[in-house]
DNA sequence: GTTACTGTTACGTTGCGTCAGAGTAA
DNA sequence: GTTACTCTGACGCAACGTAACAGTAA
């Protein structure tokens, strides 16, 4: 019993596309039916089906068509074990730098997903017990003025992804809450010690403990939220660590209306 | 003092883009320089880089520059704080779905992360504790032929994301562990259970316990890895569950050649 | 004969990149 | 005067989408 062939529409409904991407893949050899009828019919097989897959994982890993055309070429195992490698490192990248794009905008318009906030009803004030954790700092910020201050934080954005900015607790017990002092960037951000020299970066470990986080709430301004936080450190009878941090986003106060996160360790007064 | 403007290229090595990309965004409205010289020249100031990033992170999230456009007009903070909710939803499922890819590539070339594989030294066999959890199962696979197998399976993928196949305890026993009996189909993919029984889904509940979990290794066959599966339960005086699950990929045995995972509950022999 | 398909060719779309040519700044 | 910059305009590119028109299948 002969094998029965996919026309186009067909094989295009079978993937999920349109008739005209398969046209653009055959066009450019990147996936061609496995025969032509003499009436010129194209005819795909249900084999093919998984070769399409794969062409549609490797696209959304940020491939090129071209390259993977190229990719499945390779009968090399090396070469197509060195490039997955690659096309992994590339997926796993752009997974963080997704977290992280979500984590911005969250911050800039506040926390208005529905799943997360509607299921857990996110609190004002919590404490979460951390791990000693390793960053670098940035150079100093509040020496700067503001022009300065963009064109510095531009330069650590356009490299690495800064997670925080840190106010020394000194400025902000005396209420300068404004007073960004150093941007804090992951560890996993740096290839290697030299480039840190070349930004002026500064190793920091963020020590293990105990830490205050308190939730910007709507119509909450930043200092209330700072004297919020102080409060809570007062009542508990702790002290504050050498830091605050306070989620980055927002050069410019007139930004978007965000709902910004502010941290602190507690050290219990002796 | 009068604010000293960036020209275009300044400010486009300020966001580390091309000129001709701020020049499209003023072309189309979406970011405009503040003012324009008599020259002609565009003068951008530093306050517009904000703009610039919530641009970005926008785009990154899957909007196109017509909707940053219109999400940007946008005064109404009601519409707003909808529109952005469905931004991080859609942000959760790129993010979701680049893992799933990331998983699909990996069962299909097998572990080739050297970020994963190298740290941890991926083990041969291991046993893992896993909680009770909820899944679907598709309708039986092991009576299609091939062709209605890929047509099957081919309307699952395209409408959720099945995570394994499952097969028969009592079929792996008597050695015939190519017959996959179901597709497993994480529980946060369904919207309703009317939809599953459109697609003639059932319930299921993955029972609580310690689970084995074998890694093909190269140049090993899937029926060795059943077997040296096997063998391991008998050394622990164990008996398998319902299922063997094997990580979804590879309708055709001859696809590329990719390093499967199996995984089966451990019940004690009483 | 009608309808639903197939094919090819060609042009439209998005988000820029790449010249070309002319004026401007240091 | 030279070089580095700016502008506008036009076209190029990937990865398709859309429309037009002709042939084919049921």
């Amino acid at each position: 019993m002969a094998e029965q062939f996919y026309s186009t529409g067909q094989f295009a409904k079978l993937c999920g596309v349109k008739k005209q991407t398969l046209f653009h893949y055959d066009d450019i050899g990147l996936l061609s039916p496995i025969q032509i009828a003499d009436n010129g019919y194209r005819q795909y097989s249900y084999r093919q089906y998984e070769t399409f897959l794969l062409i549609t994982c490797l696209k959304e890993a940020g491939m090129s068509l071209k390259q993977i055309k190229a990719f499945l070429a390779l009968e090399d195992d090396k070469t197509c074990s060195a490039r997955i490698a690659e096309v992994m490192r590339v997926l796993d990248g752009r997974i963080e730098h997704l977290v992280n794009v979500k984590r911005v905008l969250e911050s800039t318009f506040g926390a208005m997903d529905p799943g997360a906030s509607a299921d857990e009803g996110k609190p004002d004030l919590e404490v979460v017990s951390k791990p000693a954790e390793s960053f670098w700092l940035s150079r100093r910020l509040d020496t700067l003025d503001d022009r300065e201050l963009v064109e510095t934080i531009s330069q650590l954005i356009k490299r690495f992804e800064p997670v925080a900015v840190c106010l020394a607790s000194a400025d902000v017990q005396r209420g300068e809450v404004d007073r960004q002092r150093y941007l804090l960037i992951p560890d996993s951000k740096l290839m290697d010690a030299g480039e840190a020299a070349g930004f002026g970066l500064m190793r920091f470990e963020r020590p293990a403990g105990d830490y205050l986080v308190a939730h910007q709430q709507p119509d909450e301004d930043v200092s209330t939220l700072y004297r919020r936080i102080n409060a809570e450190l007062s009542a508990r009878s702790a002290l504050p660590g050498v830091f605050y941090y306070e989620e980055f986003f927002g050069i410019d106060a007139t930004a978007a209306p965000g709902l910004s996160t502010v941290m602190v360790q507690m050290v219990q007064k002796q």
